[in-house]
DNA sequence: TATATGGTTTATAAAGTTACGAACCAAAAA
DNA sequence: TTTTTGGTTCGTAACTTTATAAACCATATA
């Protein structure tokens, strides 16, 4: 593959990531930024070159950019004596997908609790089904904290 | 907690649902129907039952109701001798949500290797950090596993 | 002090989504 | 055959989201 060929196939994967993000509830071009800066060999963009890149306005990078910043996926390094700023892709720990997820699925199971609590009859179909969910969650969350004591073992490697 | 308080409750819990599955990028309508089959004593509700709990449309119901049977979240039983539908919450296998989770996982996985191999230079800030994910993705897969192991075993008992 | 740089905020246009009523349709009942 | 039941589809209004241009602002430079 020559070096044309690989960076034209990474400005279509740009396109490509931005789909992907925004099918996970993120904006067309908040998910092109993030893929801008993951897939291209410079892994710095100023503000400006990130409007030029990807054809958008001042505006409309000002947003996406904050609203990446918020949800923790970017953030910008600054150099003495240079106004500008260089967006890069946020080095957060690995694990942290992991918290995230047990998070989400610990609001589910109280809300699943929640329902059965307030069910006349704690053996109906849905209450049946509900607490079949919820030993699942227990056991995927129990297997998780595992995940994380591997995952960091693994790392010391 | 008297019976009117309960179901005060699980009306205000319907609400709620509601909110939660809006968030998670379900039309508001189709988030409370699956409130309403969730939450009530009554699990199985007709067409008609659902526009007169909720106060929609047929037309609201109809695409709702389609859209949540094409996501797998609902299901109807039909009886002999009676047109109606009755609606009611899809007892799917409590594993098929990790399933689904590993298929998603699988495809972030591969995402990512494939950036990685359209990167020039292998060892930059981006590849190794997308590395990590990777890695990270692998220790969590290979529990999701023995979660559903775990779980099937635990269903014997 | 005036001007350029690096953005942010505001107002609005354009596009997309949601929900509705009304018209429609197929099957069953009268 | 006509009417009722149990929905679906269509056209549209209301609302929400997205992206823009233009105005604005703070800091740095001339």
């Amino acid at each position: 593959m020559t070096t044309e060929e690989r960076i034209k196939k990474q400005r279509e994967l740009i396109e490509e990531i931005g789909r992907y993000f925004d099918k996970e509830g993120m904006q067309p071009i908040a998910g092109r930024i993030l893929g801008l800066l993951m897939v291209m060999d410079k892994e710095l963009f100023t503000f400006e070159e990130i409007t030029k890149e990807l054809q958008i306005s001042k505006s409309s990078a000002s947003v996406a950019l904050k609203n990446l910043e918020i949800r923790g996926q970017i953030e910008y390094t600054t150099l003495l004596g240079d106004r500008k700023r260089y967006f890069h892709l946020k080095n957060h720990e690995a694990s942290s997908v992991i918290e995230d997820t047990v998070r989400k699925m610990n609001a589910a199971k109280n809300m699943f609790n929640y329902i059965i609590e307030l069910k006349a009859d704690k053996n109906s179909k849905n209450s049946i089904f509900l607490k079949e969910m919820i030993r699942m969650f227990e056991v995927i969350l129990f297997n998780f904290n595992k995940s994380i004591i591997d995952y960091e073992k693994s790392k010391k490697d």
